[in-house]
DNA sequence: TGTACATCAGTGAACGCGCGTTCACTGATGTAC
DNA sequence: TGTACATCAGTGAACGCGCGTTCACTGATGTAC
């Protein structure tokens, strides 16, 4: 059925448009930051005018909110997976999730930064909400995972647990995971610190780990 | 002399412009987030044309550079009376640290987005680099302080310590300190997050503290 | 003390620009018969 | 299989807007003599 797409080019209609916004967009937000990213030059670069991204967008937040969803869907994902169901035991797949974190931060920072510095409010998006949660359940259950090993008499309470973590990982990955300028300059990779951070915070809850 | 600012309008010149902007553009930065404010708008605000700040500052990124320096002034000068040489003693002078962190992220989230949100790159601007080092710096010897109350064949490394704090308090700031809606409803209050981490860290260090 | 002049810190009008958004439209695709 | 028609996803021209920036200017202030 190659006439459906003759040549290279694309006819009157672009087939899929929706999502080529949505890729444009992130590549401006990487470029110039979340600020920089206009309606106008994302429909521009996905080769269309500027009236286009109307039939799929209510207008330029519901798009940048769409990429921050894709975002929280991404990280979700890279996070599930990290984690493992805690295999093969929670202390070492807590490390991973760790690097995940922070590997997805500096591999995606137009993502991570639509999710965390766009200024779309997580509130005004039921959906953004839903899967900003899914997101941070990974990091609840792995935490619940973790304290679980712990003697049952000095349990930590694992709500607590997961905030220190995201806390921990976020301030890292903001202050010094990323690829701008004017990142402070550290004396050891990011990974090194989140790992030594979680190291001594575990040590400090009374859980050695292997 | 009260001639010389005569009724309680401004004459011609303003007087104090420089200033007044930087308040305009403070006020702005606090409504609508370091996007939303605009050269033209800090004018207006300062109740003067357009033109006018061009007799103070290059340009808008100029001026939003030195919101973020007045910033990062006002969070050393805060950071380092919390901080207070250490006294009583360093285990609570550090607990009287981190509250100060929280307390200025939250008393002047338009200060503290223009530090770390603003998109000025530090790098571009030397003075900005040289106030920013100077509030780190304070971090940096209440961990020396710190470290140095621990056994000496134990003693962790004060840099790295400072990191961790450093990014922590970020982190914590950033995720669930801020007055913007979105912001993950806490099962406590920040600070006592920020404490409780502090905590455990700290024994994770091997420092039990007073 | 008064006057001439230099300097400073504003004015206000104008500009070009890109943005977000709307509108009536039209080419392409899918479907019923 | 072919034709008529509905629907969909684009076009392109136009709009009003506020922004950043420039320019020649002018009122106010400070200073030399």
């Amino acid at each position: 059925m190659s006439w459906k797409r003759r040549g290279r080019g694309r006819g009157y209609h672009h087939g899929n448009l929706k999502e080529a916004l949505i890729v444009a967009a992130l590549d401006l937000i990487g470029e110039k930051g979340p600020t920089g990213f206009t309606f106008a030059e994302a429909a521009r670069s996905a080769g269309v005018s500027p009236a286009a991204p109307y039939r799929h967008f209510r207008d330029r937040d519901e798009l940048l909110a769409d990429v921050a969803k894709r975002g929280f869907e991404t990280f979700a994902d890279a996070l599930t997976s990290a984690w493992d169901e805690g295999r093969p035991d929670p202390a070492r797949a807590f490390e991973r999730l760790g690097h995940a974190y922070l590997a997805f931060a500096r591999e995606e920072p137009a993502l991570y930064s639509a999710m965390f510095e766009s200024g779309v409010a997580i509130s005004d998006h039921p959906e953004l909400r839903e899967v900003a949660d899914r997101a941070y359940g990974v990091l609840r259950s792995a935490s619940e995972a973790l304290v679980a090993t712990a003697p049952a008499k000095s349990r930590p309470p694992a709500a607590m647990v997961s905030f220190h973590v995201w806390a921990m990982a976020h301030g890292i990955a903001s202050l010094f995971a990323r690829g701008d300028d004017g990142r402070r300059m550290l004396p050891m990779s990011p990974e090194e610190l989140l790992e030594a951070g979680m190291l001594v915070y575990l040590r400090g809850l009374g859980m050695e780990d292997a």
